[in-house]
DNA sequence: TCGTAAGTACGACGACCATCGTAGCAAAGG
DNA sequence: CCTTTGCTACGATGGTCGTCGTACTTACGA
């Protein structure tokens, strides 16, 4: 029963609001913004986060399940990539215009 | 104590973390779409919303506390605006990209 | 085999949120 | 002055959210 594929909602399902949503939070943001500097796919862990496991792995299925973020199992770990690709195929400049946003000076 | 002028962020002052909040409700959603397809300021009573009244202010007060429509006070009414420069000039394509997403069909 | 590392599950807690109904206020029109 | 119109204030309610700690699983490595 361990190695349940994660589920990942299909291209042409994600919901705006739910996007919006999940990138509304600015520890699921940060994240966002680690993946956007570094494409490499990447361990939960490795995310210098200022929240617990627990807490992180709640941040880290919210962006999973809204389409944001794709988790892959290898090992003990769970490689993160952004759906940047789907996101932009669905919501063409949406990802790169927050992401222009989320780097405005304070 | 009627008259108190509303309180609207600065430009400078807007929050990413806040609009994307703003925007991630279906309601809160549908009257920025509205104001976009018609940018004349009209009254909140002129929004065709699936919600109560006092619902409806509610929403309206988040999103002008996240800066993102303007109010005015005519007479009894509140004339509504979106602050699409305020908001393009603090964060560029957010708004037509956020509009443009809204937009995709189902 | 034993321990360690990575992440999850579950329960809890306080905070916030979307919604409503009722009551109320201020301005405009008669 | 009275009524209507447009919106707010307040309280309540049920639900969601962000956070944590503890216990657990699973895989890798010494």
């Amino acid at each position: 029963m361990g190695t349940m594929s994660l589920h990942h909602p299909a291209t042409d399902e994600l919901q705006l609001t739910a996007v919006l949503h999940a990138l509304s939070d600015p520890v699921r943001m940060q994240i966002v913004r680690t993946l956007d500097r570094d494409p490499t796919p990447r361990a939960c862990g490795s995310f210098q986060l200022e929240v617990t496991k627990s807490t992180s792995t709640h941040h880290f299925r919210v962006l999973r399940e809204a389409g944001v973020i794709r988790q892959q199992l290898l090992g003990t770990s769970k490689l993160t990539t952004l759906r940047r690709e789907d996101l932009d195929e669905r919501f063409p400049g949406l990802l790169d215009a927050v992401l222009g946003a989320a780097a405005v000076p304070l």
